[in-house]
RNA sequence: GGAGCAGUGGCUGAGCGGCUGAAAGCGACGGUCUUGAAAACCGUUUUACCCAUUGGGUAACGGGGGUUCGAAUCCCUCCUGCUCCGCCA
């Protein structure tokens, strides 16, 4: 959320924000609102102050005195009902489009459509050459048994799979990696609810807007976090935090529900886009400062680095565009790895800056001693890593041509071996 | 799921129609004292918003609604917690 003050003092600096990500906000219609809604409130303050006086005079009056007294406050009691009534009618809606007003982007966001314009920073890793004709995750997943997609579709539906014996070990090896390094990295592991409250979706500013994306448990009013930035960007919601207790590192290990809606025979191979995956996410709240952001921004897409470097997996460094940022966040850098059956670099991690934007719909607040007040803080997330959509680079470029594949060395610790091979 | 009890400031806890944005204690912060610390003593200490130069005003005692000139205090409802019962991974 935007602070109401600073689209007042520039207006069309959000017309344009929520323009270049794609909003259709009317900014306009937002102020005229705020105007009336500020005036009324204004007059509201002005009758009850009139309506406390007087109030608080009639134990003291009796006779004529009181009567006038009475009347007067029936007098005013009628106005404070007109103009609660006009408040009651303007604030639901101010108080929608001030959820939807875009973050504007930090300037060196490169301005473009889509995914398609997101700009390549910098490719780091050496892109396998291979000598015989590789196979794709789904054919070594099947030939190896270990990924059962089509039973997972008879089970659940379409975008569901099986993993099985070192399918699932795999998995679970380069989950329980990823815990252990974010642990070296003086993060703190949390394990944390996935039904999430319709606050804690706004909050996060997943609600309004991605509420396709969501699968909601109706009889209970809950929702199925996408990702552990909910509960995790959410913990301390509605708090006002010392400042030494800043900055919070967070991450948690979660499976994550989408429904991706709208991606109807987008993606339909393999592990790539599938309904139910499991992540390690990584969370920092800082304090409200450009730098701090910034400094954990990097700190957090660096820490995603190293475990791709870890992994031995190829990947490269995008910064995401204009078109393709969501509506709060200011600045996202994606990682995507080389997966060969893909002939692509594919997003395999989401590094995002939120400033205040989350916090503020959150209302989570810290005391600054320097601003001598409650400052809201700022927010960043990241993927540290997701599967099995890495599991799809990880097979495909540790195949060797027997039609078995070798784990990487960091993760043959939680497989006990250090090959996958064929069942004979 | 049923019954009972309860939800007040950072915490404990009083208030149970106007004098209460809220006693008291603890904690925290600042000061005096001290070589330093502790103790003692003094002071400060909820939040958001509005108008104005110092200052003034409004709202909030779990959420929402109601009664009343006036609600932390009475009523309704929802939520949360605790205790007992039921059911159960």
């Amino acid at each position: 959320m935007i602070d109401i003050k600073l689209i007042r003092e520039n207006p069309q600096k959000y017309q344009d924000a929520c323009k270049a990500k794609k909003f259709d906000i009317d900014i306009y219609r937002l102020l005229e609102l705020d105007q009336q809604l500020r005036f009324n409130n204004e007059h509201l303050q002005d009758l009850l102050t009139i309506k406390n006086r007087v109030g608080k005079s009639i134990p003291t009056l009796s006779g004529n005195e009181l009567q006038a007294a009475l009347s007067e406050l029936s007098l005013t009691k009628k106005e404070e009902t007109t103009l609660q009534q006009q408040i009651k009618e303007l604030k639901p809606e101010f108080d929608a489009l001030i959820l939807q007003v875009a973050q504007p982007t930090d300037d060196d966001v490169p301005v473009g459509k889509d995914d398609t314009e997101n700009v390549e920073i910098r490719r780091e890793g050496k892109v396998r050459q291979f000598d015989f004709e590789p196979k794709d995750h789904v054919q070594l997943g099947t030939s190896l048994d270990i990924i059962d997609i089509e039973r997972g579709v008879k089970l659940a539906g379409t975008r569901n799979y099986i993993l099985k014996g070192d399918g699932a070990m795999l998995h679970w090896a380069v989950l329980r990696f990823a815990v252990d390094f974010m642990v070296g990295r003086g993060y703190v592991p949390m394990s944390v609810p996935l039904l999430m409250k319709d606050e804690t979706m706004t909050g996060t500013g997943f609600f309004p807007g991605s509420e396709d994306q969501t699968y909601r448990m109706e009889a209970d009013q809950l929702n199925l976090a996408g990702t552990a930035e909910v509960p995790l960007t959410a913990y301390r919601m509605d708090e006002i935090l010392k400042t030494d207790e800043l900055p919070l590192k967070f991450f948690a290990m979660s499976s994550c529900f989408r429904r991706e809606a709208g991606s109807a025979g987008k993606d339909t191979y393999g592990l790539y886009r599938i309904h139910q995956f499991d992540k390690v996410e990584q969370v920092v709240i800082c304090e409200n400062s450009v730098e701090e952001s910034n400094k954990f921004h990097e700190e957090i897409l660096a820490n995603s680095e190293g475990v791709m470097a870890a992994l031995g997996l190829p990947y490269r460094v995008v910064m995401v565009c204009t078109g393709d940022l969501g509506r709060g966040q200011a600045k996202k850098y994606d990682i995507e790895a080389w997966m060969p059956s893909r002939k692509n670099y594919c997003e395999t991690h989401s590094a995002s800056k939120f400033y205040e934007f989350q916090a503020r719909r959150m209302n989570l607040r810290y005391k600054d001693p320097a601003a001598k007040k409650n400052l809201f803080c700022h927010t960043l997330n990241n993927t540290v890593i997701a599967s099995p959509r890495v599991l799809i680079p990880l097979l495909e470029l540790y195949q060797n041509a027997d039609g078995s594949v070798t784990i990487p060395k960091v993760l043959q610790p939680y497989m006990g071996k250090e090959k996958i091979t064929p069942r004979l």
